[in-house]
DNA sequence: AAACTTAAAGTAAAAAATACTATAAGTAAT
DNA sequence: ATTACTTATAGTATTTTTTACTTTAAGTTT
């Protein structure tokens, strides 16, 4: 497994296969978004170490297994939730941040429809649960801090990325486009303007079909058009709804 | 070192031992910006694997070191380049990108005003050289990927945070600063609008000193205001210098 | 002193963001 | 049915920002 032959020698001649005993891990955190409120999805650890602490669903990378895959194989295996796409944010490695030796783990994190997937504890989890990013316990390991830095960048990448859209149903209205952004960005938009703005983005298609079941004018249901999207940025489009303060 | 009780076992219980053989590494990106082009600091391999070849300073991280030390303790190790700030960019973990064994790598980059720094060939490194980005050799490993994902990750953070002024001398005039983000974010940008745009940030402080030997109207020297830049972002600024298309 | 080069200030038009008003379209109660 | 009520959606006017361009100023070189 590992080339031990005398040409490979780090600095000083030290043998490579004394940097070789490294565990990498990777943590998922999966955002969803319900009842105007953003979510995070935990696990109850049923192992060692920190068994009954609550952590972001995350394992160690076998051998034999390409990092940009594990994410999601991580997260199936823990949680059962599939086809998840994950986005790399950071990796974290202090010396001392795993009780069983040397692990650096790196953080992925994806955004899903809550209501759409519905998580089954496996393997070494006792429970899955979602937690509001507002009123969160404390994790395991240094999960905390990976969290922390999740939610920063999400909250960076959601002003300069349409990744908002993947949080709602395929069809939704724009007011409730626009109650997800006021959450992700803690911030108030005017109604008309917000409809404005994003219509001209022109990344939306709407719907022949309205809300139903509400009590009042139902409103337009919209869909986000990603093929338009991919379209729009080979014409050098960025999405941008930054706001300022 | 690694714990192996009978609590540290993985799934279907594996015990973690078969989980510690990895290598982590760190690769540096250092850009310079000399004669209006963006470098690259490569140095030449003068050890296996792929000796000879050119490849980003990075070498393996010892147990007991931090991660996030370890960038600018291998750039200082491998160049003689010392206090330049690295931050982390994205993290490749494919299984066969090392020929010695299964090592992930964690990419960190860093700006510097390259005539103030002179690198020096040390360890195992037989050269070092500055190197166009527009211009580059077939690198060791998967450091060419590696470079790419540097090079889009800067291009993208230099739209919002002031990362330019890194690449300039302590004083510099506003056309200079004006070509290298010309440079860095290939746009010709209209000469008073740039100089309108920037001084309204407010971020600079005005010198009173001008260019020395020019042949013709020196233009005034301006210096970056760091601590500026910080209580601005505290009342929510955001630099921000996009442009259309 | 004139010609030349670049700095730096100014100005006017266009575009975008913002704040607000008005109207339309539905539901629910009288 | 009519009225009250709620939310959707369209419209408008004001302000701010961006863009394109012109003019003037300040130095160097011939």
């Amino acid at each position: 497994m590992i080339n031990t032959n005398k040409y490979f020698l780090s600095e000083n001649n030290v043998p490579f296969q004394d940097y070789f005993n490294f565990g990498l891990s990777v943590d998922c955190v999966v955002f969803g978004y319900v009842g105007e409120e953003i979510k995070v999805l935990l696990v109850q650890r049923d192992a060692e170490p920190f068994i009954g602490s609550w952590a972001l669903p995350g394992d160690l990378v076998p051998l034999d297994e390409d990092l940009a895959d594990s994410a999601s194989n991580v997260l199936h295996r823990l949680t059962g939730l599939e086809n998840i796409f994950m986005e790399q944010f950071y990796a974290f490695g202090s010396v001392d941040r795993h009780p069983a030796g040397r692990v650096a783990t790196v953080g992925y994190y994806s955004l899903v429809k809550s209501d759409n997937y519905h998580p089954v504890a496996s393997s070494w989890v006792k429970e899955t649960k979602w937690f509001s990013i507002k009123d969160l316990p404390k994790l395991a390991f240094d999960h905390n801090k990976v969290l922390e830095k999740a939610i920063n960048t999400l909250k960076r990448r959601v002003k300069y990325r349409p990744v908002g859209f993947e949080l709602l149903p395929i069809k939704f209205t724009l007011l409730e486009l626009q109650a997800l952004y006021e959450a992700l960005l803690d911030y108030k938009f005017d109604k008309p303007n917000f409809r404005k703005k994003i219509l001209s983005m022109d990344l939306l298609v709407q719907l022949d079909e309205v809300q139903a079941n509400v009590s009042h004018r139902p409103a337009k249901l919209f869909q986000f058009d990603e093929m338009r999207y991919i379209e729009l940025r080979k014409e050098g489009f960025a999405f941008d709804i930054t706001v300022k303060g």
